[in-house]
DNA sequence: TTGTAAGCGTTATCAA
DNA sequence: TTGATAACGCTTACAA
């Protein structure tokens, strides 16, 4: 291995001279320069980036502790923060697949010396303890839950506004029994989302009756056993809302195998707004999550946090989590896609709900709100 | 910040003896272990990384080179990586999005001196002399391309495999026009499974007449174009393989818009077995990678390389790729799910291929050969 | 502008 | 079983 002093003795000079040179920090002589690059180059000198470290004390690398990357939505993130991390020169050391804290702390402690802070993303309860430990260590931007660690930086999603603004549009649409598929039990995504749904039906004066969980676990299979589980009900609801689009494809399939058409005996709707949503059969209705920007933001918090250290306090962003109004729902114009057929009334054998809202779509459509047509238009705006 | 100096004070030894005492190493006294383990927990020391691989030449880390993570197929590579990473308690310096062969290379140096070797996925021609480059700092498994860089062991897919063995299948359904739309130019993959492709149809006496190319690029939106495209064309094939799922999905849903009934009018097939592949309307049939164990593979490859330092010669795995026979390209039994409608022949007003080979799946199936009955059989076995 | 030398926080090699 | 002490490869005062 090429070490700095091999380059020094090839250019004839001292090993300070050769950092100097090629750190291209201050006076160094053209003709020297000159001499000590043809040097490095010529015996392809890679400089080691421990003994860089150990000595400068910047390892220009950010940890990255995160509970399990699994599929397209955590695989956004992780873009989001390595594109911004690149636009700083910064390398990425990753961590995930966090079964507890005990392993997610080990982590960490094995990128000590070898990064100059942490992004984590700690969906369960619990792990703020682990992070505020971590976080007194070097400085750490949270992904995901709120403001629970003193002195950190965080992003996250509007996921009670999100789910609040879905349920109010299912609502709007006349849905009267709106059944919720929830995420796994303790995520802090999958309760906020089930919040925001409670919250909306409290708000309209429509309580428990209105209301029905089933869990899942963010995964298409369990969507699917979900949508069993809804059709073996006796009174079935006239909208289902999965907390993510995963569960929400399980969903749509299930129901395609039962023969249930969607929209028109059922309404479904997810969460997260994955690439491959406004693809389904038919196309997904969901709300808009910027995971890239997620990644991304939590990236430039920690530069700017970092940058004026001491002097400016913890920042929250909060994302905003958008409409995104398409088929799976009902209640768009007819005819702006595939007109007729899956907009038809269907033999809907079971439990119809009562006011026989859910005809329709343009004429519900009419009755939307203007927020939820402002929602429409950010929405077209956005693809 | 604490260090070893700091733990030895705290428990009145060396710094050397708190080094062995905390590395579980040799000779320690019971005694001493025990005050060592106390000082540094009640210090909270963490070990700086950095200072120790610059003495034991040793990282623990494995860099990981990549093009760029985009959607589902490299996320699971990434956690094949990742789990079987952590298997052998490596962490992951991860570098991804390399628009060309400079920056790779740049990071590459970057990581030297922090990482004991590299994991390097470079689907495009050309960047094989920056790999060779990089493998004389330290050892490289590479993923993707067949054995390109002397002295690298790789993983890769059967693409030529897949790709043929699923033409043969279309062919074997009676289709005599196969539209194939192509993964972006210059990727390997996308090259190999046009490749496939094209010897299949070689090999089945079907020339440049029964073939036809379009040009996509790996996404859902590209499925999409290339589907309209092939619908303007005067005579349609009947079916169309896409170089991979996301842009089938694409297709799928640009027939779907357009009254193109599938499989009744037109197959559609794909590449990667996406873990929604199975959820689509309708599902689709495609031909399974094992993208995890691309990841997993290739750290295994590594390490057993590693161990054996120049005993072993490097090894080249080839993983294969396996027909899933789903609903979107016919010919899977009647009423297996949703028996009926979508296996009409439907309105095919434009051009109808010759020997109207494409009728019932049922009686398709019956024509499968014996390898194609194997491949069904694994797939089930499968999920 | 350049060179000397003192660290950076560990591990590893000797003696003791 | 322990303790000095010399590396590890680099950056950075401080001198020259």
């Amino acid at each position: 291995v090429i070490t700095i002093r091999d380059v020094a003795r090839e250019a004839g000079v001292s090993i300070a001279t050769v950092s100097r040179a090629l750190n291209g920090s201050t006076r160094v002589n053209d003709g020297t320069l000159q001499r000590v690059r043809e040097a490095a180059a010529k015996l392809d000198y890679w400089p080691n980036g421990a003994a860089r470290s150990l000595t400068s004390s910047r390892t220009h690398t950010l940890g990255i502790l995160l509970p399990d990357l699994f599929g397209e939505f955590f695989s956004e993130v992780i873009r989001g923060i390595d594109q911004t991390a690149r636009d700083e020169t910064f390398q990425l050391l990753i961590s995930s697949s966090h079964a507890d804290t005990d392993t997610m702390l080990a982590s960490a402690r094995t990128m000590s010396g070898r990064i100059d802070g942490l992004i984590a993303m700690a969906p369960d309860k619990g792990s703020v303890e682990a992070i505020a430990r971590i976080a007194r260590q070097f400085p750490v931007v949270l992904i995901s839950p709120r403001n629970p660690v003193p002195g950190c930086s965080s992003v996250s999603i509007a996921n009670v506004d999100g789910a609040a603004a879905m349920t109010a549009h299912l609502l709007d649409l006349g849905h009267r029994r709106i059944a919720m598929v929830r995420g796994p039990r303790g995520n802090v995504d999958a309760d906020e989302r089930l919040r925001g749904y409670r919250e909306a039906l409290r708000r309209a004066g429509r309580g428990p009756r209105a209301a029905r969980g089933y869990q899942g676990a963010f995964t298409e299979a369990s969507g699917y056993r979900a949508a069993e589980e809804i059709l073996r009900r006796r009174s079935r609801p006239s909208a289902v809302f999965a907390a993510n689009d995963n569960m929400a494809i399980g969903i749509l399939s299930a129901l395609r195998d039962r023969g249930v058409e969607v929209p028109g005996e059922m309404a479904v709707t997810g969460f997260d707004d994955l690439a491959i949503a406004e693809y389904l059969s038919p196309s997904l209705t969901t709300v808009h999550v910027d995971a890239y920007g997620l990644g991304s933001r939590a990236v430039s918090l920690w530069m700017t946090a970092t940058r004026s250290r001491g002097r400016r306090r913890s920042r929250h962003e909060v994302l905003p989590a958008t409409l995104v109004l398409r088929r799976s729902c009902g209640g768009l114009r007819a005819g702006a896609k595939k007109a007729g057929g899956t907009n038809g009334r269907g033999g809907n054998g079971d439990g119809g709900n009562g006011d026989g809202g859910n005809g329709d779509g343009a004429t519900l459509t009419a009755r939307a709100t203007a927020r939820k047509s402002r929602a429409i238009a950010r929405s077209q705006g956005l693809r």
